[in-house]
RNA sequence: GGCUCCGUGGCUCAACUGAAUAGAGCACUUGACUACGGAUCAAGAGGUUCCAGGUUUGAAUCCUGGCGGAGUCACCA
C-alpha cells in the first residue's frame, strides 16, 4: 500500500544547509587511486544527505599554493624546454606531475651528492641547489612577483584542466570552488584575532602557536617565523570562509584518516576563537586504499593513477561485454555509454562498498570481477527487468505502482521482495546517520539477490493469472526504480541492456 | 616512545553497537536453460573471530596484559 505514489524514500527540505567538501587536490600531480575513493565517498554521500532532506553545497578545496607546485614549476623552467600539454598531446595534471617526479629525481641526486660531500641529511635537504630555487619560488610567489605569479597560473591551468576531464568522466561536479590561495590570507587575521584574545602566542622567532596540551593534544604552529601560512592557517581561512559564503548548519570534511588528528586541531582552534560553525565541523575521515602487495609510494612508482585505473576498468568492461555479445545491436555511441556505465560503476561500487572509516585492500584483478558483490550484478538485475517490460510492450515510466495487497495471498519469494523493498528509506537514512554510503551499497546487493531469486523461481509473463502477473510486474516496476535510486545514491548509472 | 585506530574461513568484506547455528562475495566442489537475459539461480565444503586472562545469564563486540599491523606526534600539505 505504501508504495502507491512513492517516492522512493525522498525528503522534503528539512531546513539544514550542509557543505561537503570532497577531492582536495593538490596542483602539482594527477588524482590516483585514493582520491578516487575520496571523491565518490564525498561526492555519494552529498547526494545520500540530499535525499534525506538536507541543502547541500559540493565543495573542492584546491591546495593550488605551496612548495610543491613551486616544485614542479622549477623543474618545467630547468627541464620543460618550453614544451605544454597540447605540444605533448598529454593532459595538463600529468604533464606538470611529470616536472614534479623530475624535481623528485634531481633533487634526491643532488642530496646524495651533498651527503657524499660531507653535510648531513637534514643540512643537505635544506642547502640543494633545486630546492633553493623552489622556495625562492615560493618566496617571490608570496611577494607576487609578476613572472612567478605568471607561470604559476599557468601551470595551475593545465592542471585545472586536467582535473575537470577526469572529474567529467567521473561525472562527478561541484558547486563550488575554493582555492587555498584565495583563503591563506584569512587565515592570516584569524591568526591575528586569536593574539589579540591571548589564544595564541609568539616565540622569539617570531613563528606563532597555540598550546592545546590542557585539551589533552600539543602545541600547534599557526604560523611560520617568517610569517608566511601553513597548512592550518589556510584551513582556518578556508573554514570561516564557507560559513561567510553560505551559512552553513553543517560542514563535512572528507579527508583521508591520517589527518584525524589535524582535523581535530582545526575544529578546536575555531571552537577557542568562539566561532560558532566551529560546533558543525565534522571530518568524514576514511582509511587509505592499500595495494595486496602493500601500500602506495609515489617513490616507488606503485601509485594507481585514477585516469588510467578508469581506462582499465571500462576496457574491461568492454571485452567482457563483446565476450557475452548480447548487444550487437548497438551504436558505437551506445557502446561507449554502456561501457563507462558498467566499467566505472563497478569502480565506484567495489570503492564504496566498504565503510569508508576502514582500510581497503584494492586488487586490481578482483575489482573487475563483474560477479557476485559489484555493481554489474545490481546493473544485471535492472538490466533484466527492463528486459521483461519491452517483451509486455511496457513503458515503465507509464507504468502505475498500485498493489493492491489486501488481496493477493502473497507466494514467499513475492514477499521476500516486498518486505526488502520497504527497507529502503530506512537504509537510506541510516547511510546518512552513520555517514556511511557502503549501506546503500549493501542494499542494493541485498534487493538484487532477492529479486533474483524470484525472478528464477515465479515467471511473470506467463504468471498463473493475471492477477498475480500485474502483481509481479508491479514488483519488478518498483525494484527496478529504487536499484535505480539507490545506485544512483551511488553515482553509479543502470543500463537498460547490457 | 606518547596518543589514536585495526586484527573475523585461503582472499576481500558483514554482523542492527552485548544475544541464540558468526553472515556474504571471490576461489574450490556439485547441480539447474524446449521457462521473462546463465554477468543468473540452487546446493556443498571451509571458523578456537590474533593469543592469555577477566566482567556477564550471554562476548567478534566491554576491561586488563601480550603479540602483530597502520596512522599521527613537522617552520610538509
Amino acid at each position: 500500500e505504501n508504495y502507491k505514489n512513492y517516492d522512493f524514500g525522498l525528503h522534503s527540505w528539512n531546513g539544514e544547509k550542509v557543505m561537503v567538501e570532497f577531492s582536495s587536490p593538490n596542483t602539482n600531480k594527477p588524482l590516483h587511486l585514493g582520491h578516487l575513493r575520496n571523491i565518490f565517498l564525498g561526492y555519494s554521500y552529498a547526494k545520500i544527505l540530499e535525499a534525506c532532506g538536507y541543502d547541500v553545497i559540493k565543495a573542492n578545496l584546491v591546495n593550488d599554493r605551496g612548495i610543491h607546485i613551486c616544485r614542479s614549476m622549477v623543474a618545467w623552467l630547468n627541464y620543460g624546454e618550453g614544451k605544454t600539454p597540447e605540444f605533448e598531446g598529454i593532459k595538463g595534471d600529468h604533464f606538470v606531475g611529470k616536472y614534479y617526479v623530475k624535481f623528485n629525481e634531481v633533487y634526491k641526486r643532488q642530496i646524495a651528492d651533498l651527503v657524499a660531500g660531507g653535510m648531513t641529511e637534514a643540512e643537505a635537504e635544506k642547502e640543494a641547489p633545486l630546492q633553493k630555487e623552489a622556495v625562492e619560488m615560493l618566496r617571490k610567489w608570496e611577494n607576487n612577483d609578476k613572472e612567478a605569479v605568471a607561470l604559476w597560473k599557468k601551470m595551475n591551468d593545465w592542471v585545472f584542466a586536467g582535473f575537470d576531464k577526469s572529474y567529467d568522466r567521473m561525472r562527478v561536479s561541484f558547486d563550488k570552488i575554493y582555492r587555498e590561495s584565495e583563503t591563506y590570507l584569512l587565515g592570516k587575521k584569524l591568526v591575528d584575532e586569536g593574539l589579540e584574545k591571548g589564544l595564541f602566542y609568539k616565540k622569539e622567532n617570531g613563528s606563532v602557536w597555540t598550546d592545546l596540551s590542557e585539551d589533552g593534544l600539543d602545541e600547534k604552529l599557526l604560523l611560520r617565523a617568517d610569517g608566511t601560512s601553513v597548512y592550518m592557517t589556510q584551513d582556518l581561512g578556508t573554514a570561516q570562509l564557507k560559513y561567510d559564503d553560505y551559512k552553513i548548519d553543517q560542514s563535512i570534511y572528507v579527508i583521508g584518516d591520517e589527518q584525524n588528528y589535524h582535523m581535530k586541531v582545526l575544529k578546536l582552534i575555531l571552537q577557542k576563537l568562539g566561532k560558532s560553525y566551529a560546533d558543525g565541523i565534522y571530518h568524514l575521515s576514511y582509511g587509505m586504499v592499500e595495494l595486496p602487495h602493500g601500500k602506495m609510494k609515489s617513490r616507488e612508482g606503485t601509485v594507481v593513477d585514477a585516469d588510467d585505473m578508469m581506462s582499465d576498468m571500462v576496457n574491461t568492461a568492454e571485452k567482457h561485454t563483446e565476450e557475452l555479445g548480447k548487444v550487437r545491436d548497438f551504436s558505437e555511441e551506445e557502446l561507449k555509454t554502456l561501457y563507462e556505465t558498467l566499467g566505472l560503476g563497478a569502480m565506484k561500487f567495489y570503492l564504496l562498498r566498504v565503510d569508508p572509516k576502514k582500510r581497503m585492500v584494492f586488487n586490481p584483478e578482483e575489482s573487475i570481477d563483474f560477479h557476485g558483490f559489484t555493481a554489474p550484478f545490481i546493473q544485471y538485475t535492472h538490466a533484466r527487468i527492463q528486459s521483461i517490460f519491452r517483451k509486455e510492450n511496457i513503458q515503465p515510466q507509464e507504468f502505475k505502482v498500485e498493489i493492491s495487497a489486501s488481496k493477493q495471498i502473497f507466494h514467499d519469494y513475492e514477499k521476500q521482495v516486498v518486505l526488502q523493498l520497504e527497507l529502503f528509506p530506512q537504509a537510506l537514512l541510516e547511510a546518512c546517520d552513520e555517514r556511511n554510503p557502503s549501506v546503500v551499497a549493501g542494499y542494493c546487493y541485498e534487493l538484487a539477490k532477492t529479486f533474483n531469486t524470484f525472478y528464477n523461481n515465479l515467471s511473470v509473463s506467463n504468471a498463473e493469472s493475471e492477477e498475480k502477473k500485474e502483481l509481479r510486474l508491479q514488483l519488478c516496476l518498483i525494484t527496478a526504480k529504487v536499484i535505480k535510486k539507490g545506485m544512483g545514491l551511488l553515482g553509479i548509472r543502470v543500463p537498460d541492456r547490457m
